[in-house]
DNA sequence: TCAGTCATGTTATATCATATCAATACGAAA
DNA sequence: TTTCGTATTGATATGATATAACATGACTGA
């Protein structure tokens, strides 16, 4: 589980197996997987990267699958609530998500040069931070764990 | 350190001493805390609850200084970058620091009931995405850590 | 005093996100 | 199979967050 997001991999199977977990998820419990939802899907897998809403309508606009707002925005909406994508609160960008299923609490690595993201899983009780709101008599509900920073190739390239 | 801004405290003094910190920095790093900046950061710290912008902007304007939004984003700017602000990404908003000076990777407890942001330490490079980060031969150069929840007094209310 | 830099004023616009209502498709129950 | 309720999509408008660009003014140090 580290980081394959970074790494060299036959991209095209890492579709394909994200895909039918998605697709197996929905069936399992009773989710409409559309075509503009699944398509929305496959845009964001397309590469381990974060696409802002209106990055995934121009891709949606130009498939012929709508034109406005909206239609980016509720499908993030469906994908995110699914648990098939997620959203990247330091980019208000979305990503997706490469372990469907997993029902799972992300951190993500985020890379300012060329924008790619990996997930990692966290354990916020575990952390400083739930040492923290345990004192503080604070009920997490949600995190968000994101870092950014420059991947190994993005290294490479200096800054 | 455990969260103060859950807590009943005696604010005006928390607010005097943060103040005298956050001007003992400037003067020693040689910042600017010019009229506008001082007193967004006293909006910012009046109470202990993330800000949008344009709420920011609301009060600066009610008071005469600026009415447009750059006002409100460059003040925000200089104090985030001189460590005396925080943003929320979860929120869009920003929130004043209760420690400035000390040169800190925050991390905060969001109350969804009251808004209320309560600042915790991290130790990104300790925790399992440090850890994965490393792995993944991943650089860290900022880390987001935020938990969305119920503060003690918020939960009292139930949801 | 003058040049250089930092800060502010102002206008316009870019970017991200949602409210609302109408129309349609779908699936379960009768 | 028809009917009804709900989920989804289409379409228009607007709200919320953030920055670009350029002019003006203030402070600083040669
Ligand atoms: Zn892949
Ligand atoms: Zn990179
Ligand atoms: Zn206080
Ligand atoms: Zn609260």
């Amino acid at each position: 589980m580290s980081a394959i997001e970074f790494r060299d991999h036959d991209h095209a199977a890492c579709m394909r197996s994200t895909m039918q977990a998605a697709e197996a998820q929905c069936t399992a419990r009773g989710l409409r997987l559309t075509p503009v939802r699944r398509r929305a899907l496959e845009i964001l897998l397309a590469e381990h990267r974060a696409l802002g809403a209106y990055d995934l309508l121009a891709h949606l606009s130009a498939e012929g699958l709508g034109t406005q707002p909206p239609v980016a925005y509720r499908a993030l909406d469906f994908l995110v609530k699914a648990g098939l994508a997620h959203k990247i609160e330091a980019l208000n960008a979305y990503v997706g998500c490469v372990q469907p299923g997993a029902d799972h609490a992300p951190a993500f690595l985020i890379c300012r040069g060329c924008r790619s993201v990996a997930e990692a899983e966290t354990t916020p009780s575990q952390s400083r931070l739930g040492d923290a709101a345990r004192a503080a008599g604070f009920r997490i509900e949600r995190s968000v764990v994101e870092a950014e920073g420059l991947c190994p190739a993005c290294q490479k390239d200096d800054i």
